[in-house]
DNA sequence: GTGGTTGATGTCAGCTGCTGTCATCACTGT
DNA sequence: ACAGTGATGACAGCAGCTGACATCAACCAC
């Protein structure tokens, strides 16, 4: 046996989270979460740069798997074609996370900072995945505006998929989602 | 005259700004800006929500110019021509602020706070085109998108006319980062 | 003009996020 | 055994930010 209890990383993560949902992110301290995950606040800024970042721990799994998707769609396929089929893919994975999506989701919207989080994040992905559609002879405009318009085709679909009282698929509502974007830009 | 000197809130800014550039965003505290601008940290924190904020002051103003802009376009036009001309109109307004835009920037993008800031003032700008978008009678998921891509375009063009060695028209550039938009969306 | 009100600023105390530094001590390999 | 490693604890301290109260010129009512 250890000399510390296991998975320090896992239980502030979810000790941060039960306590952002009970009180709310800004009425949360560090030494609190701390507290609550059996280690010291000093431990806490050792697992996570800041207090807002341990809602944000799968975003980099999430960014790998989108950047081999990206990177591994047919040459064939056109630019935002990649980029769409490489979200709907993505789009699989969070079936099975519904309920815990909506959870962290409500605390995120509930907080300017954690949203600005959020933001940069998605920000840093379309760079990443402009960077990815470069690297496979894309120009620079037009790999740049697949990945912005792919993000924001996502980021209207998954608030579609976390506002809506059933149980949609997030991958067709990106789909649905990238067909308006069509509509909406193939006027004049 | 006054008990004190006029435009503490200028003062504050331009201080700001000045050591931002000097020394770095991290490494200007929020007393050594009120004491440039001859006022105490306290005065500081009255006339901005906190540090980040005093570099975005102008953005209430464009942002009021940009709803107008869309809410008084013409009824032909569709979601996203209303957007595009709004913020070419927009665009034509940052001609004279060339040197002052990239000074500004070169801070924002050298500084991740300060670019989360960044992108939650041009999501929220996206939040409110698209409301203004449905009052005039455009269906929810169209004026999302119309927002989202517009302001997608936004991006990548303002990108281009800060690192453009010349002296690129803004406007130009957001219709053809348009043009590209439209080209990018139509296959398949 | 006297007196009250207003509004921008100053002063001060204090919390919280976050960091640097050094100590601790189970585990590991030799 | 014994030294090295790595995760954690303990502690001090800075900077961002807030609440509460004081100050005092300008303005207004009368």
């Amino acid at each position: 046996m250890g000399r510390w209890e296991p998975n320090a990383r896992g239980r502030l993560e979810q000790a941060a989270l039960d306590l952002y949902v009970e009180r709310g992110f800004e009425q949360t301290t560090t030494a609190e979460i701390a507290r609550r995950a059996g280690l010291t606040e000093r431990t806490f800024f050792r697992h996570f740069a800041d207090k807002r970042e341990v809602l944000f721990g799968g975003h980099s799994a999430l960014r790998e798997f989108i950047v081999s998707a990206v990177a591994s769609s047919p040459d064939s396929a056109t630019p935002i074609d990649s980029v769409i089929g490489a979200l709907e893919t993505v789009g699989a994975l969070f079936l099975v996370r519904r309920e815990y999506s909506r959870q962290r989701q409500a605390v995120i919207d509930a907080n300017d900072e954690l949203r600005e989080r959020e933001l940069i994040k998605l920000a840093s992905l379309a760079s990443t995945i402009a960077d990815v559609l470069r690297g496979r002879g894309v120009g620079d405009l037009p790999a740049s505006l697949a990945a912005e318009a792919g993000i924001a085709v996502f980021k209207v679909a998954f608030e579609r998929w976390i506002s809506d009282a059933g149980d949609a698929d997030l991958s067709r509502l990106i789909r649905e989602s990238f067909e308006e974007l069509k509509a909406v830009t193939a006027g004049g």
